[in-house]
DNA sequence: GATTCACGAGTACC
DNA sequence: ACCGGTACTCGTGAATC
């Protein structure tokens, strides 16, 4: 069966040019295929939206050659989970299409890195009104992604029993193109944000990686490499030698320290400026030395590093960090990709793979010395009448007593900083405290877990259990409900009976609401089948499942058992696990001696 | 047999 | 064409007393 071209042609809907000086070829595409077994699956309907001819495509299988004959006319192919389904599928020997050489560019892969499972541009990328990507992401979907940012997206799914069949009526054909329309013109549009988003980050690159679209897909840390490597004009090579792969030294961390109270009024919140990049080129720690600066005997360094003069990557550091500086001070946009570079070259500097930064002290030496520089500040700070709280890798909360003043503890971390740059060797005058809030009350409650009001009025949480993913869904709706209650009283503790009354209430509209979260991945990715995921992921398949702890139903679980939303119609209330649901709610709860 | 421990897994903070 | 470590929570199964 072939479907005429003319049939399904759409118009753009805009004639906005794009600011990337290869759009043209660039080839959108999404595909309908009858099952999701990427070595059988057959393909029935490609979309395609072309750069080249500004053109939506929609071709059913027949037409082969025309579809090979188009996507060989493009050298960047675009899709949204391409990599890993319509890439395979379209190249599985039952549909046989040839894309070898092609630039596979996958807008889920430029969010998050799924063989790795870490998080990609998703951890950089806001959305139109801010946010981040990552923290707004219900989940990774296209129709999730588009949403997040601010895209439109009609509802209403097909049935995709529709592509097991090979004759379809008119209306049906019809239906067809028009999901596959839809789901091209999201992917371009989710593209084209990335192209807009990224535009500054062309700036610090070679051409062969704007050729590649490398600036946008790219791991953070690899598009740091580039950058130094380009602007160093030195060769962007790679360690392959498997050895010197494996070495993985030691690098440390930073430093964190507990909190000294559970709460305090009157804290003022200071971090150094880009601690680790301030310290990478104050100590010149990019380029080793056979003899040179060791620490001064004030930093436990390992390594030695030239102190003639500044190395040739240290100052292109610097000179992005300044520059970075001017940009963000003039509201810049293009700020993002000197900050990106910026905060990866510490990172990138402790993995062997990048054999222009890379040496075995590098990334340990500047960790010690970002350990050293924090207590050093802390000490000074005691010394000095202030009480340091809690502090956490860059970072000192400090009580302000009576009668001092922010800018005294400004002043006095003026001399502070000056004591520690005496013993470096390429000093700067950027390496500063700076004030990164005010708090009027803040409560401490572990390591990276803390919540507290600003000078503002505003509401600060951080780390706690109710504020994860993976919390309790009543948690988070009653954290939602008394929100704005903190904020009126200033205050986040609760009468226990109070919070156990909304408990009640919650659970009495609706039992499954105590369900949590829970995102697995594919069972057999598991080390041991006995967990808890490995559990949910065999039961349920990979994704993410809601699921209500309780004591009696469900074939996951073992000393707790848990069971879908579905199944927990009969269960009550005396049957539901709620100590997790506590233990979230627990920070806010009046303790007897709050009383 | 109850308690402790190490570990895998997920998520957040810097 | 893989940036890093720290720290918490939860559940499991083995180790320990």
């Amino acid at each position: 069966m072939i479907i005429n071209d003319r049939f399904v042609k759409f118009k753009t809907d805009n004639e906005r040019v794009l600011s990337h000086p290869y759009i043209n070829d660039v080839l959108v595409y999404d595909i309908e295929c009858d099952s999701f077994d990427l070595d059988t699956s057959r393909v029935k309907f490609v979309g395609f939206y072309s750069y080249k001819y500004e053109k939506y495509i929609l071709l059913h299988i027949d037409n082969h050659e025309r579809i090979q004959g188009l996507i060989n006319e493009h050298r960047i192919l675009v899709g949204f989970n391409n990599k890993f389904f319509d890439g395979p599928i379209m190249e599985n020997p039952v549909n046989g299409f040839d894309l070898k050489y092609k630039i596979v560019f996958d807008c889920l892969s430029v969010l998050y890195d799924m063989e790795r499972r870490r998080p990609n541009r998703e951890v950089i990328i806001k959305n139109p009104d801010g946010k981040m990507l990552a923290s707004i992401l219900k989940n990774r979907k296209l129709n999730s992604v588009a949403e997040a940012l601010n895209i439109p997206v009609s509802k209403g799914d097909i049935d995709y029993k529709l592509f097991q069949k090979d004759e379809w009526s008119d209306a049906e054909i019809q239906e067809i193109f028009i999901y596959l329309y839809k789901d091209i013109n999201i992917t371009r549009q989710i593209f084209e944000y990335y192209i807009t988003y990224f535009d500054g980050f062309r700036d610090l690159v070679p051409d062969d990686n704007i050729k590649r679209l490398n600036y946008i897909r790219s791991s953070t840390g690899s598009f740091a490499y580039s950058v130094v490597c380009h602007l160093a004009d030195i060769p962007l090579v790679f360690e392959d030698d498997k050895e010197k792969l494996k070495l993985k030294p030691d690098n440390g961390g930073g430093y964190v320290l507990a909190p000294q109270v559970e709460y305090a009024e009157n804290v003022v919140y200071l971090d150094f400026a880009s601690l680790y990049p301030h310290l990478v080129f104050q100590c010149n720690l990019l380029t080793p030395a056979d003899e040179g600066w060791s620490g001064d005997g004030f930093f436990p360094v390992k390594g030695t590093y030239d102190k003639t003069s500044q190395g040739k990557i240290d100052k292109i550091l610097k000179d992005i960090y300044m520059k970075r500086r001017e940009l963000k001070r003039a509201k810049d946009p293009r700020e993002l990709g000197y900050k990106i570079a910026i905060n990866s070259i510490y990172g990138i500097s402790g993995s062997p793979v990048f054999k222009n930064v890379f040496n075995t002290t590098t990334a340990g030496d500047c960790t010690a010395i970002g350990r050293k520089t924090i207590q050093f500040t802390r000490d000074q700070f005691e010394a000095h009448g202030y009480k340091v709280i809690y502090g956490d890798t860059d970072s000192v909360f400090v009580q302000l007593p009576n009668g001092k003043t922010v800018q005294n503890l400004l002043d006095l971390s003026k001399s502070v900083i000056a004591t520690i740059q005496a013993h470096m060797p390429f000093p700067v005058s950027t390496f500063v405290l700076d004030v990164d809030d005010e708090f009027d009350k803040v409560w401490l409650f572990k390591k990276k877990h803390y919540a507290g009001f600003n000078k503002d009025g505003k509401f600060i949480i951080k780390g706690l259990s109710i504020i994860k993913g993976d919390a309790s869904q009543l948690a988070q709706l009653l954290f939602d409900k008394i929100r704005p209650l903190m904020i009126e009283k200033k205050d986040i503790k609760f009468d226990r009976e109070y919070i156990a009354n909304l408990i009640d209430i919650e659970l009495k509209k609706n039992i499954t609401i105590i369900g949590s979260l829970y995102n697995v991945r594919n069972p057999d990715s598991y080390k041991s089948a006995s967990s808890l995921q490995c559990q949910i992921a065999t039961e349920h398949g990979a994704g993410s499942h809601v699921l209500i702890p309780n004591k009696i139903i469900g074939d996951v679980g073992k000393s707790k058992k848990y069971c879908t939303p579905e199944e927990a119609v009969d269960l009550k209330i005396e049957d539901l696990c709620l100590d997790k649901l506590w233990h979230e709610l627990d920070p806010f709860i009046k303790r007897p001696k709050d009383l």
